[in-house]
DNA sequence: TTTGACACTCTCCTTTTGGTGCGTATGGCA
DNA sequence: TGCCATACGCACCAAAAGGAGAGTGTCAAA
């Protein structure tokens, strides 16, 4: 009756003795990697880089198709990680920018190369997934 | 009082002009990323990528972690979307396994530079999430 | 005869994500 | 006098993500 319980606790017992590295230091990379590895963050972390210094609705207008919401709370979480800087000038009405900073913009050169895959193979995607759709509707 | 509404209706309308690339490519290439940039399927292609061929509860172990629901919902996404081959060996107890296509290595080879940013810049991540707290701890 | 193994599926439940709409401060403009 | 603009915060709600646990089918070993 608990084979899968006790299959599953063995399993995760045993994940702990294969990183290669520091488990603290995989816990955390992964960490990063979950919260980096987001949608938004990666459609702001673009339009930054290639418009460089922006404010928040110029933001939202580049990077198209986001609530006031989940901007504020992605532009929020990048400047938590150091990602952006956040420059409030105390004027009214209310003006703030929002900049890559090193870190941020190491870390879009580094998803340059996922968009360079996506740009080159969307077309494969599609026709695998209507391979998929077809294959699965014949059955 | 419709402001906002009129702000966001005129952000996304004008977005349309923005993309240097046609629209509907655009669109694709977002979506494939919003879909592939998931921490399960990310995990996932680095454990085929460098374990090669994997059995499901194999994955599993290797990924660490994961629910059997989710990995069963990463590996069929990663199917259908033309990353992984699964192969069912027709005996008793099932046998699958799962193996990295030519795309699904051309996406792990892309993602690998989000992996050694994360692993060479965490620590400034962690600095900055602890300066961060600080900061509002003190305001 | 019971049990376990694999690779799932299904149901139930909680948590997270995300959208909408409202409120706010205040100097400048009509 | 009163509305507009900016960059949000807050409350409410719907939808989706995700976890836990049980069930399945069949054969071989205990």
């Amino acid at each position: 009756m608990h084979a899968i319980r006790e299959a599953m606790a063995e399993m995760h017992a045993r994940s702990e003795a294969i990183p290669p590295v520091s488990p603290a230091v995989e816990s955390l990379v992964r960490q990063v990697i979950a919260q980096v590895a987001d949608k938004w963050t990666m459609l702001v972390l673009e339009a930054l880089e290639e418009r460089g210094t922006l404010r928040f609705t110029e933001v939202g207008r580049v990077v198209g198709g986001i609530s006031q919401k989940m901007l504020t709370k992605t532009l929020r979480e990048m400047e938590r990680d150091g990602l952006v800087v956040r420059t409030v000038h105390p004027v009214i009405p209310p003006h703030v920018d929002y900049t890559l900073t090193e870190l941020g913009r190491e870390l879009s050169a580094a998803f340059c190369g996922v968009w360079t895959w996506a740009e080159t193979y969307y077309a494969q995607v599609s026709a695998a997934r209507k391979a998929f759709r077809e294959r699965e509707e014949g059955a």
